[in-house]
RNA sequence: GGUCGGGUGGCCGAGCGGUUAGGCAGAGGUCUGCAAAACCUUGUACGGCGGUUCGAAUCCGCUCCCGACCUCCA
């Protein structure tokens, strides 16, 4: 009943039919970002690529529990001050009140990108006990040492034993070990591939606990092994998050549920890759970056003009999720026509009627391709690129048969059915666009529209050209395209 | 330096042994009072050099660029 899902395992790379652990079930566990600043466009990619994801598997009819977590605690900075007090310093909050505001500033722009919220959302900080019990349990078995109140994970000893550490990140053991550079803090570990698992607090770190070790705080790769072990169990069916978390921060958390359960935690792992500017890798410190509001309103250097949610995350859905995505205002100018003519395509499909007398010709026998193929495409890794290609080849049909072009009696009422439900499935419940009407689209101005389209209507019926024009003209001047189609009807649009 | 992934037409971006990807831009045409919109037609591109093959953008080798990761990163 469900169709085969194929999907590119991270673990060996290669593309694999997908087989939940349970039939009909879904676990997918998602990294979710550091609350520490405002989201970085970046960030959106990856979560509106893993949004479409989620959303895929439940088109598909799978129940899926979608965990993506709030870090929140534990993510150490280069000078290894906890990166959430940093902040609490420099803006003089309570550390949580920095996590709030960000965590807040992040659901309001993933709401912003229509983005479904995830069915639970897990805290670091809200998973402590259970943080200090896995170490425990590392320690139990073995595969973990104490050192001056902190704890480390024996990675050693793990990769001695077991046959494990690095596959996911393709790193060659030798090459790990014979890592020769200095690096910081090194002191208390017995090897430099070691990590902390439980870290002492300084005394003026600002997050601290109690533990057996020390009044401290959990390394940053703990918490997701704690929480996605804790809501999808010790192995799950998908584990999701950006290319650059690979090494180490999945890396030890496959060594983590290994130390703690001795089992690999998820069976298929997804790395969504890099926003790229202009051909380079977006980054603050070269000023080669972009924020997700100086997108919209195109207060920004590197863009001409405002782009809208939606026209950006069409803008995502033609790039395959593991490439990497390049951001330019020309691709985005392009994405915005192509998003816009999609809509309008789809609604004109919407209006039409079924032809009573209608049997299927050559026209329905394509589309009803052009949809398979569509979703044989989805079902493909995801390929977003290629339905949206297909999808876009039933667009010409559509405005076709719009325009008397291709006979209406050539689709059946059966496939006309189908067109407009996969259409809207794909736009709205798959790819998560939705309408946007840039302003007050309502009640009352499609009623004055009306009325100016008639009376521009009855002038052009009286060949006055000059009335006529002057009001396409004024509407243009307030970003309002009137669409004459043939036959008479006008429409309108906001542009 | 190590590991991995790329270099595709004006731009973005799929494809990965033989077929038109698709979007945007451009050109010609239809329609139209003019225009816009829409529709039709149009582009033979795959970094370079060799090799394998009946056939390569797709496989192999070399080479030149670019990117990511190598304990901050989505």
């Amino acid at each position: 009943m469900k169709q085969e899902l194929v999907l590119y395992n991270s673990l060996n790379r290669k593309k694999e039919t997908f087989k939940p652990i349970e039939e009909g079930y879904i676990g997918m566990y998602v990294c979710g970002p550091t609350v520490y600043s405002d989201v970085h466009l970046g960030n959106v990619r990856t979560f509106v690529s893993f949004d479409i994801i989620y959303r895929y598997l439940k088109y598909l009819g799978y129940t899926v529990r979608y965990v993506r977590n709030i870090t929140d605690v534990g993510h150490l900075l280069d000078d290894g001050t906890d990166r959430i007090s940093k902040g609490a310093r420099a803006e003089k909050l309570e550390p949580m009140e920095v996590v709030q505001k960000y965590t807040l500033g992040f659901h309001d722009m993933m709401r912003i990108f229509n983005s479904e919220p995830p069915s639970i959302e897990p805290r670091a900080s809200g998973h402590i006990l259970e943080q200090i019990e896995m170490v425990q349990q590392i320690l139990d078995n073995g595969l973990a040492y104490e050192k001056n109140g902190s704890v480390y994970f024996d990675v050693e000893k793990f990769a001695k034993e077991q046959d494990v550490y690095g596959k996911l990140s393709g790193r060659v053991i030798e090459d790990l070990f014979s890592e020769t550079r200095e690096l910081k803090n090194q002191g208390e570990k017995k090897h430099p591939a070691d990590f902390a698992i439980w870290m002492k607090a300084a005394p003026d770190h600002l997050m601290r606990w109690n533990s057996p070790w020390s009044e401290g705080f959990p390394g940053w790769h703990l918490e997701c092994s704690v929480m996605s072990t804790k809501y999808l169990g010790t192995t799950f069916d998908i584990h999701g998050g950006g290319n650059d978390l690979k090494f180490p921060h999945h890396e030890n958390e496959v060594a983590q549920n290994f130390g703690a359960c001795k089992c690999q935690p998820a069976n298929f792992w997804l790395h969504t890759n890099m926003l790229l500017m202009n051909g380079r890798k977006m980054s603050k410190s070269d000023g080669n970056t972009i924020s997700p509001e100086e997108l919209f309103t195109g207060e920004s250097p590197h863009v001409s003009q405002g782009y809208s949610p939606m026209v950006v995350r069409f803008f995502m859905l033609q790039t395959h999720y593991r490439s990497t995505m390049d951001l330019s205002d020309e691709a985005l100018k392009a994405s915005e026509k192509g998003y816009k003519r999609l809509m309008e395509a789809r609604k004109t499909l919407q209006g039409f009627q079924a032809v009573q007398s209608a049997s299927a010709g050559t026209v329905d026998e394509e589309i009803s391709k052009l949809l398979d193929q569509a979703l044989e495409h989805m079902s493909d890794d995801f390929n977003t690129p290629m339905a949206l290609a297909r999808m876009f080849e039933v667009v010409p049909k559509i405005n076709g048969i719009r325009d008397g072009h291709i006979k209406a009696e050539e689709l059946s009422a059966e496939t006309l059915d189908r067109t407009k439900k996969v259409f809207d499935d794909f736009i709205f419940d798959i790819f998560g666009l939705q309408e946007e009407m840039a302003s007050g689209k309502d009640g009352t101005t499609d009623g004055l529209m009306q009325l100016v389209i008639e009376l521009r209507n009855h002038a052009r019926s009286q060949k006055d050209w000059g009335t006529a024009d002057k009001i396409r003209d004024t509407l243009k001047e307030l970003e309002i395209q009137l669409k004459d189609a043939k036959g008479g009807d006008t429409t309108w649009v906001k542009a």
